[in-house]
DNA sequence: ACTGATTTAGACTGACTTGTCTAAACACAG
DNA sequence: CTGTGTTTAGACAAGTCAGTCTAAATCAGT
């Protein structure tokens, strides 16, 4: 029985660091990535783009170039493939919002910083909605989507539930509960209208009710309301 | 021919094709549904539960207890069959919603009433989500879906311009947009969190930033953020 | 150069997909 | 009753799906 995909170094999204210039080739430094790697960068734009129900094995191992065996070699199955692509998507965009926010000063600025990322997202032409979301939507009752998304979603209650616990507020719980909502929100918007100013627009929402819930009384939180408006 | 979809939950469940004890007789009360209405139903029931894409018209037909033939001579094809689905789940929640907001009494209390709707939607145990956001997450570039969520949102983007327009506000296009993210996010975080909690979340936003543009000087929006903290 | 791990190309299975077609039965109106 | 429109059961085509398997080639470490 061929085993499965052992967690292997290059397994996770540093998909930069085994770019080995070990291969004879001294003067090319760009070396072909790994099956692996091409397989998971095939399907994180097939998924993503077309649907993970509607492509195929087929598709994503000639997008990947790369013979068929070895998607068997390396994953145990297209629910794997599957599994991976979602976790690559959860590392991508976290962290692409824990930057984004270590750059803010102030915790009422973090949390609005959370909204520049999606307005960063938005514009991307690549854009089509969240992967997890999409995910769920065609997803099975016993497909590795659910696990993916939970947790998610868990990381994106917690981004916000840690950034509110900053804030000087009376409940900092129910704050985080409606920022979740002006996230996903914006994201949804931002699909489905194809506009990406749905970021902007909760950006706004979002000083509004941290001020609403601050009293109004900090004067950071005043400034913030009258930009917004 | 011209019926259109209306989702009814009395066609889901009993597909028995032989009671036909009301064969030509009496009891006009009882009779079985047309093959195309039960068509619709088992098509509105699989695609909204599993998804478009996994449900295949075999088990449509099934389940709606119908010859294969049946379905061809009613629908074109499985596109016919998927608009239909989206046109049914439009009206049905279009008119839910219309009803909802027919009876509150005042301007601010009807774009509220909107997510007391949404509410009572997330609480039904069949609750998976907007239908159109699902159908998108999996539609091909030229699928029925397409046409049919750029429809549904036109609806709710007017459904919140109009009620804003009623609002003595300073910019009720923006107020509009504000409450669409709202909508949204209440509708995708329910669907995500599996939490019905959300539309009263999105309602206390919602009323806050109805207070805000009204500039916090009508008594009755003052009493509305007091209720929602 | 030897060895084991990895990749390759492609055949192949069995199940599933949408859609067409046939032939017969049924429904109902004139 | 007859004729038209509708439904039924099932076979059938042509394609796609995920996954297995073989056999040979190529890789990397020693």
């Amino acid at each position: 029985m061929v085993e499965h995909s052992r967690s292997r170094p290059d397994a996770l999204i540093n998909l930069d660091r085994s770019v080995c210039y070990n291969r004879g080739m001294v003067a090319k430094l760009e070396k072909k990535p790994s099956p692996r790697q091409r397989l998971l960068a095939a399907a994180d734009e097939l998924f993503y783009n077309e649907g993970i129900h509607a492509v195929g094995i087929d598709r994503v191992i000639e997008r990947a170039g790369v013979a068929r065996g070895s998607l068997y070699y390396n994953f145990s199955g297209k629910d794997d493939l599957i599994k991976e692509y979602l976790l690559g998507r959860h590392a991508s965009w976290t962290g692409r919002v824990d930057e984004q926010v270590a750059k803010a000063n102030g915790p009422a600025e973090k949390i609005l910083a959370v909204f520049d990322a999606l307005g960063a997202l938005f514009v991307e032409p690549s854009y089509r909605g969240c992967a997890f979301v999409n995910a769920i939507a065609e997803a099975p009752v016993d497909g590795p989507e659910i696990r993916a998304a939970a947790h998610f979603r868990s990381w994106l209650h917690e981004l916000f539930g840690n950034l509110t616990a900053e804030l000087p507020v009376h409940n900092p719980q129910e704050l985080a509960d409606q920022l979740v909502i002006l996230y996903d929100g914006a994201v949804a918007g931002a699909q489905m209208d194809n506009s990406p100013k749905t970021a902007a627009t909760a950006k706004t929402v979002a000083s509004i009710i941290i001020g609403a819930s601050l009293g109004r009384d900090l004067p950071e939180l005043e400034r913030l309301q009258l930009t917004a408006d």
